[in-house]
DNA sequence: GCTTGACTTAGAGTCGACTTTAAGTTCTAT
DNA sequence: ATAGAACTTAAAGTCGACTCTAAGTCAAGC
């Protein structure tokens, strides 16, 4: 079976060896096996859970929670429920990272007919002279 | 005019009056005013900056930059078009961040599918049973 | 008048996720 | 055979954004 070297798939992944290597120590690539040399040879698998913990990671699951995950993996498919639980749980965080964003990326498209406007009239005071803007303003910034 | 304590505003943002004393001890906080007895006194204009300052802190933008960007609108309206092309920007980041969310979202949706069938399989070992999964783990699953 | 919460400066501590250093070993190409 | 890259380990250092402590003063509401 084909196996890849630290330094390539540090390269496939676009982070350093030493990361690499923090993660194994940290507990966190429980597959990797060791040639006669010992250095580390990356299988396939490997590298397909290097790709899923990237997922965890961007969508802000801490490092111990993934670690809690392998965990489970472990014990067999007598866990295979909770780990379910924990993806349909990351599905959530997800969806409400998805409704921030969108909210924030209101408030900028808003910013920037802001300054297109300010711009227009060489001055910031905006408002006065453009009610859409003004009301705009209203419906986003305001505290719950 | 209506003014908010330190207090009240801690408890409208969802942060501690410690963070927004941090804010403004690092000049995060350009017209706070202090009342005679040294006190702050939020307007809502202020609470309108906090509000920005909350989404380009949410959307990745670190606390130097936007330092920067209160040093461009304290320099007035010839910084109009320099602050307009740093919401562009933003804007850009923002939409990066979405695609990555939606492709993270597929991959955890992927992996609650394989949870399905291998709770059903009461096993792992779903690939070979599930060649539609299978199919869709090489789409999902593979490195540029 | 007492409790609660505000203020001040300055600095130390925390947390997560790396990142770098040091000192040594092994692989690959010429 | 030797240079230089890539590998090994353990441990210390960095960074951003808070978070808290200390030690003291001041003010508002009941």
């Amino acid at each position: 079976m084909k196996t890849y070297s630290i330094g390539e798939v540090a390269k496939m992944m676009g982070v350093t060896t030493h990361t690499l290597r923090f993660y194994d120590k940290e507990g966190l690539l429980p597959n990797v096996r060791k040639n006669s040399a010992g250095l580390r040879r990356f299988t396939e698998d490997d590298i397909n859970w290097l790709l899923i913990l990237d997922c965890l990671k961007a969508t802000g699951l801490p490092l111990k929670e993934i670690r809690h995950y392998i965990e489970l993996a472990k014990q067999g498919s007598k866990t295979l429920s909770e780990r379910r639980e924990m993806f349909i749980h990351q599905k959530e965080r997800v969806k409400q990272q998805m409704e921030i964003l969108n909210k924030n990326m209101e408030k900028i498209d808003f910013k920037i007919k802001y300054y297109d406007e300010a711009i227009k009239n060489g001055e910031e005071n905006v408002y006065l002279k453009n009610k859409h803007l003004a009301e705009e303003k209203k419906r986003l910034f305001k505290v719950d």
